[in-house]
RNA sequence: CGGGGUGUAGUGCAACGGUAGCACGAAUCGUUUGGGACGAUUUAGUCCGAGUUCGAAUCUCGGCACCCCGACCA
């Protein structure tokens, strides 16, 4: 991508929420733009950013037999009427049709998936099996908040699984959970992510969330000091000691749910009949589990994660780009020469971004620190004295002069 | 939803009830070119509606919007 011809701007003034560096820096980096309160669009930057985290939460649904599919967000009153939750969730959207018909905008969707798997399921041989989306929900929260990490429309990954046993239910739930942290930490959060005891809401009695320590947090967690079984501040008081280790020393830190696991039950296969018949030929209900994961929030939890005074420092795996072709000077020879190296990375099947403006240095340096690219390679009359560029990794300090012939073996995938 | 705050140029800020200004951005020209360069010229604004007043960005009322704290939170 040739970056004079990119859809963004950059802003040098600050224009920060006070309690979330990552809508700062990503407004301001030209990653996302406010539209209102709680809704934001996504612009090309943040928008490869968002497939990104897109593309490996789905390689991990799918490791784990997830078959994807696509809901409407356009849901009946009456199938939430059925569940009780028209009149009970506060957060639903609900919008009039023509002859006043009312319907809700789908903040999750287990009033659509349970009775479509409900024309799936007959016997036991139909399960067990989960389906998942990646799709905007809506949700009317009251008050929208730090930026991208709560808005009332946002992209969500939403995975269900029905289940005939409570044994089959219970191991793919901790499979699952397994497949969440590996991708908390794919996404470079890992080591500050904590699978965390929580209540259920309305629909179980405990859940687990997935925490990421920040402090844009809404959340307040107590990690045990001896086995780091981490709790949510809102049931710890249940467990005076932990869980696991029987210790009574927890460390208190402010964090932001990623994601979240519950175990359904029959909370909404009974409501909707679904059940199926056994082995022994009597029905049963279907046990489901459902598996969320908010993937703008998870965006806006990296780059509270990782930046510094300048700008983002992105993971390489969600990195809008892997490098950040800087030229400087107009001369035709290193234009030339530019061009040649942005074409032959492109080859290599690498994702450049090529800053071919004519800017001074120093700008063109704020701007890139600002974006967050890992590799930063600059060509320049100086540089090509040596037949070589300048690489320097946007979360090190220091800078290495490379042969230009050598260039594609620097960079480092993983 | 309770409480508080703020709405001024594209962005960030200033202006006692008395001529709306600064910085950044954008545009043109020239000089610059390894850490947001310099000069000149230019561009563009008081959220909406009522009221008080000789006069309102400023005071009052209403509306709308945004932000913060809390409550809430699959």
């Amino acid at each position: 991508m040739l970056q004079s011809k990119l859809f963004y701007k950059t802003n040098k003034n600050k224009s920060a929420l006070a309690d979330s560096v990552s809508h700062d820096l990503l407004v301001r980096a030209g990653y996302i733009d406010q539209l209102m309160a709680g809704v934001y669009s996504f612009m090309p930057l943040g928008f490869r950013v968002l497939k990104n985290i897109e593309d490996i939460i789905r390689k991990n649904m799918e490791a784990i037999g997830g078959q994807e599919l696509l809901l409407p967000v356009l849901q009946p009153k009456e199938n939430w009427q059925k569940t009780g939750r028209w009149e009970t969730l506060d957060i639903l959207f609900k919008v009039k049709g023509s002859g006043d018909k009312e319907y809700a905008m789908g903040p999750t969707h287990e009033e659509v998936v349970t009775p479509l798997a409900k024309k799936m399921v007959f016997s036991y041989r139909d399960l067990p099996f989960s389906v998942f989306q990646i799709q905007t929900k809506f949700r009317d929260e009251l008050r929208a908040k730090s930026g991208i990490l709560r808005t009332r429309e946002f992209l969500m990954k939403d995975l269900y699984s029905f289940h005939a046993t409570q044994a089959d239910f219970d191991a793919y739930y901790e499979k699952l959970a397994k497949v969440y942290t590996n991708i908390f930490k794919e996404v470079g959060i890992g080591k500050i992510t904590h699978r965390t005891l929580a209540s259920g809401g309305s629909f179980s009695k405990y859940s687990d969330e997935f925490q990421t320590i920040t402090n844009a947090g809404e959340d307040i967690i107590y990690i045990c000091k001896k086995c780091s079984t981490s709790i949510n501040k809102e049931i710890k008081a249940e467990y005076p000691i932990c869980p696991k280790c029987k210790a009574n020393e927890f460390e208190e830190k402010k964090s932001i749910e990623v994601g979240n696991i519950f175990p359904l039950g029959t909370g909404f296969s009974k409501p909707f009949d679904l059940k199926f018949t056994d082995k022994d030929a009597t029905d049963k209900p279907v046990l489901m589990g459902c598996y969320g994961i908010g993937l703008g929030r998870l965006m806006g939890a990296i780059v509270e994660a990782s930046h510094d005074e300048k700008g983002i420092i992105w993971p390489k795996s969600v990195a809008p780009f892997l490098v950040h072709l800087i030229q400087l000077g107009t001369d035709k020879k290193i234009t030339t020469s530019a061009q040649k190296l942005y074409k032959s990375l492109q080859m290599e099947h690498l994702e450049v971004l090529y800053d071919d403006r004519v800017k001074t240095p120093g700008e063109k340096f704020a701007e890139s620190d600002l974006l967050g690219i890992p590799y930063r390679v600059v060509i320049s009359e100086k540089t090509l004295a040596k037949n070589s560029v300048e690489v320097k990794e946007r979360s090190k300090n220091s800078v290495k002069l490379v042969k230009i012939s050598q260039l594609h073996k620097i960079f480092n995938y993983q």
